[in-house]
DNA sequence: AACTATTTATAAGA
DNA sequence: TTCTTATAAATAGTT
């Protein structure tokens, strides 16, 4: 997207992959909720970490309590 | 984000709002799979349009099926 | 559904 | 982690 092109596969630099999950993170959490907005759609999103950290996004009508990674 | 700015508020003109709804649904869900493939974590999204259609990606390990929007 | 001018996101670097 | 900036990518309005 910018400097260089880059391909998507997984970054293999551990602090690289690092610094490009908290960018994109916030991109598409903003997307997330544009998108919900200007259409008037319910939108949830649900992300974890490789640290087992969580972050969430739902539209007010949306319920991800129940929403897990497979046991 | 092009010919003009626009105001991130619910799209008055249905015609336009469903026209919009598939660009950026499109680019959410690319957005999504790029995150998850990049930075090797887990991603889920759902997104339920106004006329009940549902639309969902989830990596590989990640479990949407008991997420539903609010009773 | 395609085009394209412009805005937005972001990779690399500081 | 926050800022900068050059460039890639997304997209609003048009056709």
């Amino acid at each position: 997207m910018t400097r260089e092109r880059i391909q998507i596969k997984k970054i293999s630099n551990a602090t690289a992959r690092q610094v490009t999950f908290s960018k994109r993170r916030r991109g598409l959490f903003k997307k997330a909720e544009e998108l919900s907005v200007l259409c008037d759609v319910d939108v949830g999103l649900i992300v974890f970490s490789s640290s087992g950290r969580l972050f969430e996004y739902s539209s007010s009508r949306f319920d991800l309590s129940q929403t897990k990674p497979r046991s």
